[in-house]
DNA sequence: TAGTGGTCTAGACCACAAT
DNA sequence: TTGTGGTCTAGACCACTAC
């Protein structure tokens, strides 16, 4: 007994998805018009666009009215993250910076900070207590103007409060482990959870994603440690198509070594 | 001048989503029947059909024929990466089945093995020359049955060839690091790419996804290095919305330490 | 102006669940 | 048997592009 058959909006689908992801229909390719569709496979008009409309929400293609459907980039963004030392390079870029200017793009970047009393999951994160004073700061991260990343920090005043970093984008250094290390606090590990989800409305607005196309998200909690510790948290947000997130981990950098514990 | 208004199936659609990430209809619940909405909202049936559609798309609700439309259970997996030493836990057992324990589902896995020449990618991922002899093992993971992870690993017979541990399922080791360090090649660090991308057909096949649900994927490439030399490679794919990545870093664990360097 | 995609109507018919 | 969602028809009308 064979399996059933796809239904037909699916064959469409699944024939248009295979060649996109394949690469033989490259991103910026025009589409065959919703007319040569239906003729090539003897549907309806209604199926065809029920097939068109399934492809745009995985983000593999993208309609302009009056022009056709079209083959949707999916250029990516790399976004690092390591163990590296950024310790010593006081006044040194942030790293959204660095990995737009390794692909080539401008970047800038609007924030806000603003002292809160912590949220119960804040607190959570953190290790404070709900209510106790946080520094809480927006983020809006922007590749040549085009809108790429947003991220909520949240800084407890108990570290920071009172110093020259106390405030995120004022200060004489940039970046959470630079500014730490700055007042002394010596950042020995983050932690960061990775997750994807569709897109919220705020967050369609804020990234000027288009609803019809794309509309999921990576989202990141990280939070960075100074030995037990808690230093800051952050809920980091990217257009799921367009990141690449890069994570290079050492193995076993840590004492004892094997030859310390080997005859 | 205010926005334009949003199409009557998005109206729908946000507050359907906005009400099931808030946590307002839980998973489980049963949404109203198309009927419902359609009085309610005043549309017509395609319209509301459509909206349902879209939401299943993004995996936020599955319908189910002859009885209503839920809200889907988005429970994750945690997987954990970290710098943790492994290597002198001979015969532990595998990253995958320790993740599956400590949710408390039990873990199993298929797996085939094949001797077969680098393919110009795998080449390029593994720094040999295309042709070269690599050990392709093909894994499916599965917890409490279900089907939940699927990779595809290639390591140089330069490497293991003729050594206990060249067949990944057979030797007296379980685990890239424990089976190199077995036979004195010793892994000091991974790099991970994380993308989300749309299911293939073969990976909704072998993650017996939902044709109409959740149909996205968390793909990752992942490289083990023994200095500067790979030793091995895998793309490992899972549901998208099924997992939570979680990467442990430390930060500037290598000497020259603060200490040494600093007078 | 002609062609294209985006939204929407008013249904029909089927597969399946609940009873 | 009744109610539900899944697939599909045969269009209409609108917004926009390309010419």
């Amino acid at each position: 007994m064979t399996n059933k058959e796809p239904p037909n909006y699916q064959r469409i689908v699944d024939d248009l998805r295979s060649r996109i992801l394949s690469g033989e229909l490259a991103p910026g390719h025009k589409l065959p018009t919703e007319k040569e569709l239906q003729q090539r496979w003897g549907f309806s008009t209604t199926i065809v666009k029920h097939a068109l409309t399934l492809l745009r929400s995985e983000g593999l293609i993208e309609g302009r009215r009056g022009s056709g459907n079209y083959v949707r980039d999916r250029t990516q963004l790399v976004r690092r993250a390591h163990s590296r030392d950024m310790r010593k390079r006081l006044g040194s870029t942030s790293p959204f910076a660095r990995d737009s200017e390794a692909a080539g793009r401008q970047p800038s970047w609007e924030s806000e900070s603003k002292k809160i009393p912590a949220t119960p999951h804040v607190a959570g994160r953190l290790g404070i207590r709900p209510g106790d004073s946080v520094m809480h700061t927006k983020y809006r991260y922007l590749a040549d103007g085009d809108p790429i990343q947003l991220a909520d920090s949240y800084e407890p005043l108990a570290v920071t409060g009172g110093t020259q970093v106390e405030y995120p984008e004022q200060g004489p250094v940039i970046g959470v482990v630079a500014r730490m290390d700055f007042i002394g606090v010596a950042i020995d590990r983050f932690v960061e959870e990775v997750t994807t989800r569709p897109a919220m409305p705020e967050e369609i607005t804020a990234l000027e994603l288009d609803p019809r196309s794309g509309r999921w998200v990576i989202a990141i909690e990280r939070t960075y440690y100074a030995g037990p510790t808690a230093v800051e948290t952050a809920d980091i947000v990217f257009p799921g198509d367009r990141y690449r997130l890069v994570y290079e981990m050492p193995i076993d950098p840590w004492p004892p070594s094997k030859e310390a514990e080997t005859p």
